[in-house]
DNA sequence: TCTGGGGTCCTAGGACCC
DNA sequence: TCTGGGGTCCTAGGACCC
């Protein structure tokens, strides 16, 4: 295949006609911090930027107003979960270390994240598409897709719909990417946010998507695009023209098929409905970077404390899990993580930590702690742990 | 002043089995 | 002197996503 004059996907094979599909991918704006907005009113317009856990409660002072932590205030661990437009607006922005933010943004209000809350709008918004537009794909609290195949050249009409009944159930607005595929639809919702309506048809690949940067495709992270930057391609059309050969040098065989297709703007992925779990986890940092031998009392608590966390999660989804795993963050960054599998599923807090315990026991520990997780995964439903794996002594008989 | 928490998927080597 | 081979399970690590 010629490496030059990369050709767009056809919209109809002459051997199989597919039919034309209609992808939406619906976003919410600044998801939690506009829904912290609509908390406190009195801070629309302020950068306002969202932490994790840890943080203090606006306190409600006697005049009937409320008293907010500032960001120059904050002392730490901890990143930023996302930030208001103009908190934005100053270089603050998801995943950067709260510290690091309140150099950008000393003045800015720091508000804890509230779950709770972010849930509750999430099913609101979720429900207010669902009963427009039934085929919906949950990408995360505040994603999904939409498919509006069945809606054809009124696809358009539908998605402004959908916007109107978004804002309706929740005051919020959101964006929306409309495209033949998954791919494209990810692309699209992020062009023109906020509050963005935005129409990608096949023939708009090259004019529109061709010059984004090639990290805009989900899927290509940081490593991808480090090594893709070292091959000279920065944008996506400069993937979708660069040479598989050398691609191939970079990537395995695999990863460099689906970056041409991704490239040329192809993705038969359907919107999936429904999902099956596939592991349930907790994990968490410490305050401080913790020694094994000084702080064992206080590691025991936390393991315990994981162990009992990833059990209730597991009673509420009704499952139950045959590999457990942990999971240690070194001070220096660095993560090991240790598994077991057992002869049987369990979902019992006891039986996870005595497994726990045996994966810690394989780690070598040599440098300070700074997070612990427990894993469990080979999910199945809990009925069927009674049917019990043969005991240790069938299956070591010469032992 | 480093870098949260909850997930999914992929790779790769070794054990083990037929 | 030598190289089976395919399939599955288990374990460890890493990239990526929200």
């Amino acid at each position: 295949m010629s490496p030059s004059a990369p050709t767009l996907p056809q919209s109809s094979a002459p051997h199989q006609v597919a039919a034309r599909r209609w992808i939406a991918h619906l976003d919410m704006d600044a998801f939690f911090a506009c829904v912290e907005l609509l908390k406190y009113p009195e801070l629309r317009g302020e950068p306002v930027v969202i932490g994790g856990g840890r943080l203090q409660q606006p306190v409600l002072q006697e005049d009937g107003t409320r008293q907010f932590a500032r960001m120059r205030d904050y002392v730490g661990r901890g990143v930023v979960t996302t930030s208001t437009y103009a908190a934005r607006a100053f270089g603050v922005f998801s995943a950067m270390g709260i510290m690091k933010a309140a150099k950008l943004a000393p003045d800015s209000i720091l508000l804890p994240a509230d779950f709770e809350a972010y849930r509750d709008y999430s099913a609101r918004f979720k429900q207010a598409v669902a009963n427009l537009c039934p085929i919906i794909q949950n990408v995360g609290i505040d994603e999904i897709y939409v498919d509006l195949t069945e809606h054809g050249e009124q696809a358009p009409a539908m998605a402004a719909r959908l916007k109107a009944a978004v804002f309706e159930a929740t005051g919020l607005s959101c964006s929306i990417g409309l495209a033949p595929n998954k791919l494209l639809a990810k692309i699209c919702s992020d062009l023109e946010k906020p509050d963005g309506l935005t129409i990608l048809a096949p023939e708009d690949i090259a004019t529109r998507v061709w010059p984004l940067a090639a990290k805009k495709i989900n899927g290509i992270g940081p490593k991808a695009t480090a090594k893709l930057e070292a091959l000279g391609i920065v944008s996506i059309g400069e993937l979708a023209q660069a040479d598989m050969a050398m691609l191939r040098t970079q990537f395995g065989d695999l990863y460099t098929g689906w970056l041409r297709q991704a490239a040329l703007g192809i993705d038969d992925r359907p919107v999936q409905t429904s999902r099956e779990t596939k592991s349930v986890s907790r994990e968490t940092t410490f305050e401080r970077d913790l020694q094994v031998v000084r702080d064992r009392a206080t590691l025991s608590e936390k393991l315990e404390s994981l162990c009992t966390r990833v059990a209730g999660d597991l009673d509420k989804q009704s499952l139950a899990g045959r590999t457990v795993g942990i999971k240690l963050r070194f001070e220096d960054f660095s993560t090991v993580t240790r598994d077991i599998t057992l002869p049987s599923a369990t979902a019992d807090a006891a039986a996870i930590l005595r497994a726990s315990r045996d994966c810690l026991r394989r780690v070598p520990f040599e440098k300070k702690i700074r997070l612990l997780g427990v894993r469990i995964s080979a999910l199945c439903d809990p009925a069927v742990v009674t049917r019990q794996a043969p005991a240790q002594a069938e299956l070591f008989p010469a032992l």
